[in-house]
DNA sequence: GCAAAAGTGTTGCAGGTACACCCATGC
DNA sequence: GCATGGGTGTACCTGCAACACTTTTGC
């Protein structure tokens, strides 16, 4: 923060010598960007909102929206995400997760003014409703990310940057979890990421790999579950609150293979 | 740099009724900051500049500035960087490596108005001259990380996520040959990885690694070199321009003790 | 010779993959 | 019974950490 911009106007009331005047620059629009994303009948599906005015009006976009003036990137994500889904920031689904992707600030990804963005990525458990139309939000749904082309904006790019960051991210943290219902089976856990990677994995590597890795997962006070299922009955686990993995848990990906 | 100043007041002809008047909104400074990093003296060093004017008049601070008004945030940084350390963005040290960081936008980060920050971390290779004092750096410096304490603003906290990240990206991208000179001996590489992560590694282990994982390092054409050292001469290597390795080079670390 | 840095060889263990096999439920 | 998903056991194999050892320079 050494330089002094180009002042447009010299304001002595302000006088702030090494441009600090708001007046003395473009203004610059902030606003913050969602990719969220759940898991739906085994493929990885995106929230998106159909815009509803220019530029790219009716055209599909990633939830988002300015920052207020007193309010950090981080409590605007919060706010909107809780406005499109309908989820309250705490709650049941409290330990959603949702973090700061990167920021896009091309001088023409949008047509009208100087906007800079800063994007987000939530997780959100499994079997969610379809959003609640809030406010603005009236026309929102869940897309399958395949057919999630074609977005307004640069929204394209974002959202392959945040799919590409929460498939690494399922490796060496316990994010997966996020994707699912307070209690799940490991059935359920191995879908997650199996959705998210788009591989197979073994089941019973799997299961101790996942047993193995300390606080990714710790078993539910008493009982086995069923759902509608055939099947044996699974036993039920929680969250187990680890941040990073010790050891990682490593997609199989491409093996040396000569 | 003349550009079209924005209008205040509602234009019909541009109208936007959906919150795009810029006028609407608190004016937001969008700036960069710079975590530069070097190895120097086997210490990492970051590049500190002390501030001239008010807040935090006389305190050290990473290099910045605003954002111009066609300018995204990543060529302003590039355009910082070549400003604080002289370094042309194309030259002989052209292949360093700069990379967003995250975006910090606490509305009480800077006490006069509102500023949201993209912050970059950049490496810049070993032996280089102390930062010229382009224009306004007059009093630019390296110094060690361990004394870059007590920055101005929140930076002493992107000073630190920087470094948390570096470190982590040396494990699975080339970066620490960003770190060295055009051309290098595996010590010099392993002086990066071990100063970066506070360790000290096994060479004949480190050695294998590095030659086993493709695209890491390339031999250069010829000769061996001395130093000024003594010991063996050892064979020289360029980078090898791969961005991500497989397998990875872990650090050491917290293995499993019980 | 001695110290210092580069480079080679070898061994043993940890952890992962692959796959065979048993268990419990719904139909 | 059979299909389906949950769960256990085991054999092979790769990769790496550890450490002993040789090579080439400066002094």
């Amino acid at each position: 923060m050494t330089e002094t911009p180009p002042a447009r106007t010299a304001d002595p009331a302000h006088s702030a010598p090494e441009g600090y005047d708001p007046g003395a620059f473009e203004p610059f629009a902030v606003t913050v960007d969602l990719a969220v994303f759940t898991v739906r009948e085994a493929r990885l599906h995106v929230l998106l909102v159909r815009r509803g005015e220019q530029p790219y009006r009716d055209r599909w976009a990633l939830p988002g929206g300015f920052l207020h003036p007193r309010e950090s990137a981080e409590a605007a994500a919060r706010r909107e995400l809780a406005e499109e889904t309908g989820l309250a920031p705490e709650g049941p689904y409290a330990p959603l997760h949702l973090e700061q992707l990167r920021t896009y600030s091309d001088p023409d990804r949008d047509p009208r003014m100087r906007v800079v963005s800063v994007a987000y990525a939530a997780l959100v458990p499994g079997p969610l409703p379809e959003p609640r139309g809030g406010g603005d939000a009236a026309h929102a749904r869940w897309t399958a990310l395949a057919e999630a082309r074609g977005l307004a904006f640069d929204h394209d790019r974002i959202l392959a940057d945040a799919h590409d960051r929460v498939g690494a991210k399922l490796e060496y943290t316990g994010l997966a979890t996020a994707f699912c219902p307070p209690e799940f089976t490991l059935g359920e856990l191995q879908q997650v990421y199996e959705t998210v990677w788009g591989v197979t994995l073994d089941r019973p590597n799997f299961r101790r790999k996942v047993l193995a890795t300390p606080g990714l997962v710790t078993p539910a006070h008493d009982g086995t579950r069923r759902t509608g299922g055939r099947g044996k009955p699974a036993v039920l686990y929680r969250a187990g609150g680890a941040a990073v993995l010790h050891p990682p848990l490593l997609r199989p990906e491409r093996r040396t293979t000569p």
